[in-house]
DNA sequence: TATGCAATCGCAAACCTTTGCAATAACTGG
DNA sequence: CCAGTTATTGCAAAGGTTTGCGATTGCATA
């Protein structure tokens, strides 16, 4: 049995119907190569079958994050989406000057978790949880670019 | 010179204009207690000026933010803003259940953020820090409600 | 295989937020 | 105090995402 078929059955012994729409965005989403964007996924989507509308991939994405079956990415306030492996679960720091996303182990938020629950009694949706912050080249080229200071300031913000 | 006063010399000092919507909406985030969501905010500012538009709203919210003046949140994917307390900077649990937001003091993330720097040369944003998951009282309420068990699974997704 | 019910779909409209643009108004220098 | 420059505004529209609703369809049962 696939991984695919998997999921499938998964989804179906937790009493959700597997409709052709749902199988045609699994398999988009098992066959891309990391975290897509909802166009790209519907455009695929699109060209095997024209009539699929977009909220419903917004519905079975959301589904299928629900689940489990894939993990959400908010990448500059847009959603992505990537297949959820399993056993190799991890979050995401996205760099908010080129916006790429880099994998995070969740070993790194097990200490932190377990301070806001010791001392809190909050417990963090680690799930689906990524940082936003600027990336090694980009921190790199910055640093680089910093003799044309005087940035960052004042106005002309209607860009 | 009252805080208001000091925060509108600094806007001034960086070169923006002090405009009526402006002023407006500083007195209205200043004087809320704690954060605000942004209709909230629009609809007190729209009482005392019926003219201002929304978007006005947002863009000025935004260039506070920029400027440190306000700290943004994201409470289920809605923006809010309170005032910045200087020296006592804070970031935000949210709970995904209520909704409300409990302050989480910067320290409690200096060793995150110390980690991903040496590991990964990444360097988060940790200004504007948001974490969700479940609050203490709604963590307990789960807990006594969990005789109705069986919950949490199967369809009936379009609500 | 035919039947019925509920889950799901497509469509259209709503929601929250951002953006382009021309008109307005805050500040600067004279 | 006036004129010029340009940041800022209001308006309208777009963008990404969610939702209400009637029509469809997957699936369980007979």
């Amino acid at each position: 049995m696939t991984r695919q078929e998997q999921l499938l059955q998964l989804l179906q012994s937790l009493g959700y119907r597997l409709t052709p729409q749902r199988l045609l965005v699994l398999a988009i989403v098992a066959g891309g190569d990391g975290h897509m964007g909802v166009d790209e996924i519907y455009r695929q989507a699109r060209a095997a079958y024209p009539y699929l509308d977009l909220a419903t991939v917004y519905r079975t994405l959301r589904l299928f994050k629900q689940v489990g079956v894939v993990t959400e990415v908010d990448i500059d306030h847009r959603l992505h989406y990537e297949l959820t492996a399993p056993g190799e679960k991890h979050h995401h720091m996205v760099c908010r000057a080129c916006h790429r996303a880099i994998n995070l182990s969740p070993h790194y938020l097990e200490e932190f978790r377990d301070t806001l629950i010791r001392e809190f009694a909050f417990e963090p949706d680690i799930e689906h949880f990524t940082v936003s912050g600027h990336c090694r080249y980009c921190r790199e080229m910055a640093a680089a670019v910093s003799d044309n200071a005087a940035a960052a300031a004042g106005p002309a913000n209607d860009a």
